[in-house]
DNA sequence: CTATACCTTGGA
DNA sequence: CCAAGGTATAGA
């Protein structure tokens, strides 16, 4: 007899471990990533099995309790959901995101759902999700079709025949046409008149409108650039061990095309694609290039897709049907088989990091995928991470290969730096400056297209002079000061160091030293009557207007439409979005993101200028590019619009070794939540308590433990928020560390907890 | 998570 | 001394 290791779906740090159950000889289907239904306690519980083995082996059941405690897995709910890769992923994500592992499994279960346990009455039972394949019924005329005719009063049945005389038809075509049909259809289909099949029916994708997505496209010629890094690509796929090959090219270089040629080798070597790919980036029109490469061996994974249709795809995969999958962050966890390239397209991008339990950064999940299976991970961006850079100049398996030049050989668009500092003591008060509403005027009169980006990350307000765009930092930290009202206080959320806000800048004296802060419906506003009685479209996209399936496309449809239009939108706008006759990207507020009291605001306002510039002047129109900043001299913006990344980093670098920041040492940051502020902040500084002592000792290799402090959004969702900063060496596992204290730590009733490792932001 | 064993507290 | 309620712990 056979027994298995089961990790149940019970949500609890004390039930983190395996069970051990027998598996009876008469089950069948029992395999690892089954959900299952075992014993446990006094009831029932779902689980999922994790490795089996067989009785007597040494290594499963070592420690475990002996045979005759073991009790057997009473039903299997499911075909497997992952194989033996997922469930040592699990736990993998597990011990280094210090994340639930049931969390962890959930991963790799379907879209839709798993079986669960529901209480009737007494009794337990097991519910199936709602979410599952759906079936059409299709009629065609069947083998007796032809001596039959129908009696003169039966109208419909002579009605369905004539319809059917063409060919088969869904049954719900066939009742939209003419009424009630099944009774019908089942006397029928009894005579052997027509016959009714079951099929299968992929939802979505597919339906409407996509389809013209399918012409296949061909293979253009590839630049130098690209040739060399598929080169480079390929080699590593010949190699057949894990290695990375980051390819660092410009806006509009054509990574893509890399992409598709490599995927084609990948294909041809028997294995399997996994193209991650920024959730708002991944539209049709990026579909669409991956199914004109390979057809249906494309499936689709993306949140903004129904349940039934991320169903049907996730099912697609796991049948084998499907060989490339392409979709956001989770689609790393679709069930594709001998996964051997995993691309991560725009890898610099925050939202691979995932903001909920188990908070994984994809790129080092697929950094652990790619080693555990052999194979290739690809990563893309204009803007590498300076983690990935790092990586690169120490790793020997990394390497980066340069795309320098455009695929359709133009330049790069211009890109000017308005000091917005001037424009306010010049006497220009509005948000648009001078340059950037004339810049829109001529282009608009031109007939052409403008991009305006309003950067809303930083809700967290802080206060800056509109003379000299000082702001005020902290002394130790060297990050901006939050304002807070309670109090009229500046605090540092690094340290916890407060100071009473000043009434007028310590730099100049100006008075107008003001919080700062604006959302685009009031951009929207003031773009409106500033284009008064100009012939111009504004389409305005944020999270607002694109809640709703589709809105996002049918924003940019609105928006495409030859003639003069404006596209004012949030950091959504920046990546991803093609369009020929957009000539000028205006970027209305550079500084809100670099003045967030965060390590990486310095790195985002250089990557988010240089996306945003990457906009413009993609075909034979030159671009022009305007950044709207009051901090003019910062070398993030300078050297952005100088594309001198070397400028950027020889500045960044030095700055994040000295203040032992990534990638020169690893964060953990310690998040503390609950409704009462009392007791977040004892329960935050117990923790913070522990965790010195925890790190204690170890201060000369470079550990550390800051205090406890407010977070910067200091209130989200009507919670408050504490938190803890631990540092470790680059090169240290602090996972290791930290899991033992966090896996016996027994939860507070009224504070929750989660450890976010490696960090994107500390906000 | 849920059942149970164990322990503390306070009223009879 | 015992019952009630709170807390720790096992569960395979």
């Amino acid at each position: 007899m056979q027994i298995a290791s089961v990790i149940l779906d019970i949500p609890t740090q004390a039930l983190e471990g395996a069970f051990t159950y027998l598996v009876p000889d008469d089950l069948e289907g029992a395999e690892v990533g089954c959900a299952v239904l075992v014993p446990f306690g006094h009831r029932m519980a779902i689980g999922y099995i994790v490795s089996l083995g067989q009785q007597g082996l040494r290594g499963l059941a070592e420690e475990k309790p002996g045979p005759e405690r073991l009790k057997a897995i009473s039903q299997v709910l499911s075909r497997p959901y992952f194989d033996n890769y997922g469930a040592r992923c699990a736990r993998f994500l597990s011990d280094r995101y210090i994340a639930p592992l049931n969390a962890c499994m959930r991963l790799f279960t379907p879209p839709g759902g798993v079986p669960r346990l529901v209480q009737s009455g007494a009794r337990w039972r097991v519910e199936e999700p709602d979410i599952g394949p759906v079936d059409d019924r299709w009629v065609r005329l069947g083998p007796s079709a032809a001596g039959f005719t129908p009696r003169k009063q039966a109208v419909k049945q002579q009605a369905i025949l004539n319809a059917l005389a063409s060919g088969e038809l869904r049954v719900a075509e066939l009742s939209m046409e003419l009424g009630p049909v099944t009774s019908v259809l089942n006397a029928l289909a009894a005579k052997g008149v027509v016959e009714i099949e079951h099929r299968r029916r992929m939802r979505g994708v597919m339906a409407g409108g996509v389809e013209e997505a399918f012409s296949p496209s061909a293979k253009p010629r590839l630049t130098e650039g690209q040739e060399r890094a598929l080169w480079a690509i390929n080699a590593a796929q010949d190699s057949g061990a894990c290695n990375v090959v980051l390819v660092d090219g410009v806006t509009g270089s054509g990574k893509t095309e890399v992409y598709l040629q490599a995927i084609e080798k990948t294909l041809a070597l028997g294995r399997n694609a996994i193209v991650l790919v920024p959730e708002i980036s991944l539209t049709p029109q990026t579909v669409a290039r991956f199914r004109g490469r390979f057809g249906d061996m494309v499936a689709v994974m993306h949140s903004r897709m129904s349940q039934g249709e991320r169903f049907d795809q996730w099912d697609l995969i796991r049948d084998g049907a499907a060989r490339v999958v392409v979709g956001a962050r989770s689609a790393l966890f679709s069930p594709l088989g001998d996964v051997g390239l995993i691309v991560i397209d725009e890898e610099h991008e925050g939202s691979y990091k995932q903001d909920s339990a188990p908070r994984y950064h994809a790129r080092d999940v697929g950094y652990w995928m790619a080693h555990e299976r052999d194979a290739v991970l690809v990563l893309g961006s204009a803007t590498p991470s300076i983690e990935a850079l790092e990586r690169c100049g120490r790793l020997p398996n990394w390497q980066r290969v340069e795309l320098p030049a455009r695929v359709n050989g133009g330049p790069l668009p211009a890109i000017e730096v308005v000091d917005m500092a001037r424009e306010f003591s010049g006497g220009h008060r509005s948000m648009f400056s001078r340059k950037l509403s004339d810049a829109l005027f001529e282009t608009l009169e031109a007939g052409r297209k403008a991009v305006l980006l309003l950067n809303q990350r930083g809700f967290a307000s802080f206060l800056l002079c509109r003379d000299c765009g000082f702001v005020p930092e902290c002394a130790s930290c060297s990050t901006s000061l939050t304002f807070h009202d309670q109090g009229n206080t500046l605090v540092c959320h690094h340290c916890g160091h407060r100071e009473p806000a000043p009434a007028a800048c310590p730099e100049c004296a100006s008075p107008y030293l003001k919080k700062f802060g604006a959302g685009t419906q009031r951009v929207e506003a003031e773009l409106v009557s500033l284009l008064e009685g100009r012939e111009a479209k504004v389409v305005r996209m944020d999270a607002d207007t694109t809640g709703k399936k589709g809105a996002h496309q049918r924003l940019l449809e609105e928006f495409v439409v030859p003639g003069p239009a404006v596209l004012l939108g949030t950091q959504m706008i920046a990546k991803g979005l093609d369009f020929d006759e957009v000539v000028l990207v205006g970027v209305i507020n550079a500084d809100t993101m670099l003045m967030l009291p965060d390590f990486r605001s310095g790195e985002r306002t250089f990557d988010l200028i240089e996306q945003v510039a990457g906009r413009a002047g993609r075909a034979q129109h030159p671009g022009r590019v305007l950044v709207q900043t009051y901090s003019a001299e910062a070398v993030a913006i300078r050297s952005a619009a100088a594309y001198d990344r070397k400028a950027f980093l020889d500045e960044e670098l030095p700055k994040r070794m000295m203040l032992k920041y990534p990638p020169y040492a690893r964060l953990a940051n310690v998040l503390a939540w609950g409704k009462d502020e009392a007791e977040v902040r004892q329960a935050a500084e117990a923790l913070g308590k522990d965790l010195q002592q925890l790190v204690a000792g170890r201060e000369q290799e470079g550990w550390s433990c800051l205090p406890a402090v407010p977070c910067v959004l200091s209130r989200l969702r009507g919670s408050y928020r504490y938190h803890i900063v631990l540092r470790s060496p680059a090169d240290a596992d602090i996972s290791a560390l930290l899991v033992p204290y966090f896996r016996q730590r027994k939860p507070h009733k009224a504070v929750s907890v989660a450890v976010d490792v490696d960090p994107y932001d500390l906000l």
